[in-house]
DNA sequence: CGAATACATCGACGGTTGTCAATCGAAAGG
DNA sequence: CCTTTCGATTGACAACCGTCGATGTATTCG
């Protein structure tokens, strides 16, 4: 459920960082989702479910070493960040990573060298 | 475990994120890399800096709309994290990128595509 | 139906973070 | 010397965050 329903915007939009002075809007956007990765926990259950291409959400407390409510804390957190999303498939949840989500993170770090791509 | 590489490896280590399961300690580096990039702020300052390409700090006040403290704040967040480094000539301060920093950053959160060097 | 399971939500706790006024330390100029 | 200026540091406050026990909700099974 709540997929993150990508906003008006084509998600193709920004260049780096690096590249022109950022407005604040664009600047929240970008702040929001690295405070999803300022996260050691959720560092490593990206890392997870990216590795086993998706993964069960039971599967993860043993990993990760957390209790319950706070796995799935985290994964809200990386959800609402649009870098998962969940699909519910009987009892369970199964999470799967949103490659041009974290692609466009990286591109926004993206060396300014790389401009002109024309 | 399974990783191809050895284990303490000099700063130019780490593949992607989305690559091998992350371990513990090389989740916490990372995530205090994004945290220092999980602020509106700091991402504006970063890009002013980058802009610029050497700015000095009585410079950022006045676009960041922030007191000096918390300029002075972000500016030492972002280079605890070692985005940023800045050189005292005179009275001022002259701020500009590590690239190679933030490029490792990116390269963190590079599709696993850039994989199989075998 | 009722019991069991998988996950989300709530509430509370301690620790962290962003912000700024006040202050301090260092460098430059008179 | 004293004054000015740039920037870092301190201290305080409110807001936020990670964590987990307790509870709620939805689904499956007997």
């Amino acid at each position: 459920m709540a997929r993150a329903s990508s906003t008006s915007r084509p998600a193709e939009c920004c260049g780096s960082v690096l590249d022109a002075p950022l407005d604040e809007v664009e600047a929240l956007d970008l702040a929001r989702a690295f405070s999803a990765l300022s996260d050691p926990v959720r560092l490593r259950l990206l890392s997870l479910i990216a590795d086993a291409g998706e993964v069960c959400a039971c599967e993860l407390l043993e990993p990760l070493g957390k209790a319950q409510p706070t796995v799935s804390h985290h994964t809200k957190a990386l959800a609402d960040a649009g870098l998962i999303v969940g699909a519910k498939r009987g009892r369970w949840v199964w999470w799967s990573i949103v490659p041009e989500r974290v692609a466009r993170l990286a591109d926004a770090l993206a060396p300014a060298t790389r401009t002109a791509p024309v």
